[in-house]
DNA sequence: AAGTGGTCTAGACCACCAT
DNA sequence: TGGTGGTCTAGACCACTTT
């Protein structure tokens, strides 16, 4: 399934140019998200460097996200991890700090539009290509938690609006649908005011906090595939970090 | 400098144990900030484990964020990294997108107050006990960005508040002058409203959206010797990640 | 039993820093 | 020059998974 690799020993060290040199079969999707890769075993042959340099990199990949390590299974091709990503971090925020649980989502709308100068810009389109729109409710029990638009390239996505997307995960769909995988995403989070729409939407009035959260998903080779609107009520997200 | 470690050989790997041993001086302040650490044949001595063992605990610890390693000089002990803090990342979110620069802070008040239930909480201490109170804007050229509420436990910091604290760093004084370094830090980020003050601070209404973060700064043993409030023009802030 | 990654060793040589 | 971390090797043994 792969091939030899040249590593050759100038200034840079072995093990980065290995690491390298994987992470461009992951990013170029030569090696696909739950694949297993060589062992290292084989690496060390057909690289000719030992398994030492092969578990460093390795390691450090897997440190990194790229793959994920599996003792007597092998070492696998990983998919972006979004647990880490922002929209992951909605919970109460009330005094009784129970976690919210069975989210769901409601289409509000989907259909097949020019794209504006915003969504242009981050799918990297020109004003006015075709994108396919969806607008969705993310609920938990009765709550209204937060409101999605979601803009894909219609020229890659051509006959997505034929296919049923309640309850449905996204990105399995880009993968297997339209041989799409998201291998990466870019996130940017701010505090907004809700236009009236969005604010009837998540029964709240414009003056209540609101987070707006935008995505940018890529495919192999850092082609932005899906731009992604998330605005959030306020008063359900507190997003933690640790400072070390 | 350093005493002998005892690292048996059960279980639990040797690296492992290594990192938790050297985690505990760290955490405990009995290897402060900034310290050199033994050396890597040194530690391989003392705890009878190979070189090996060593280097792959202390990468690991770098990694981290507990020490740092300059080839030819030795390992250190690394202090909190706010490079990676909430805060660090006003920026403008204009069109042009310019970063802001020439931070400055102008001090509103400080005085030694009774501590509420919320400042309390945060610190670890009894509702009503003594905490010295710091108000704060934070600008950049002519803009208010922030303003900041800073708390501390007044037992501890005792006649801080005769120490001039314009355009000083807090936490190398809380080091020198109170022999408390802030060893890690806990924040929180959410979308708030700003109440009348602050607002007014801000030079914006109450209907403009604002960040808030909250910060609990420890020192060793996990003690809270801070709360930081911090409220943030929302116009001004956006946080970004990587998501892989 | 064969193959995988996880841990650990005992070296070697190098680049960098202090003296 | 001696000490430090950075890279790399060639093994050994173990734990886990699959056949």
């Amino acid at each position: 399934m792969e091939k030899i690799q040249l590593t050759l020993v100038n200034g840079r060290p072995l093990y980065l140019q290995l690491a390298e040199a994987i992470k461009q079969y992951i990013t170029s999707n030569t090696w696909q998200q739950g694949m297993m890769i060589p062992s290292e075993t084989e690496l060390s042959k057909t690289c000719d460097v030992s398994v030492g340099t092969v578990k460093k990199t390795l390691d450090m990949l897997a440190q990194e996200g790229y793959v994920i390590r599996h003792q007597g299974k092998g070492t696998f091709v990983a998919g972006p991890d979004f647990s880490k990503s922002f929209t992951r971090f909605f919970r109460y925020s009330d005094e009784n700090a129970t976690p919210l649980s069975e989210f769901g989502s409601k289409t509000l709308g989907k259909s097949v539009i020019q794209s504006d100068k915003t969504v242009a810009k981050a799918l990297g389109l020109d004003v006015g290509e075709k994108v396919f729109y969806l607008h969705r409710l993310r609920t938990s029990q009765s709550l209204n938690l937060a409101v999605e638009k979601i803009y894909l390239p219609y020229e890659r996505f051509r006959g997505i609006e034929h296919i049923s997307l309640t309850d449905a995960l996204l990105y399995p769909i880009y993968q297997t649908h339209f041989n799409t995988p998201v291998v990466w995403a870019d996130e940017y989070l701010q505090a907004v005011i809700a236009d009236t729409d969005t604010a009837h939407l998540l029964k709240i009035d414009t003056t209540t906090p609101v987070i707006g959260i935008e995505r940018i998903a890529y495919t192999s080779r850092d082609v932005p595939i899906e731009f992604r609107q998330h605005i959030g009520r306020g008063d359900h997200f507190k997003y933690h970090i640790v400072v070390r």
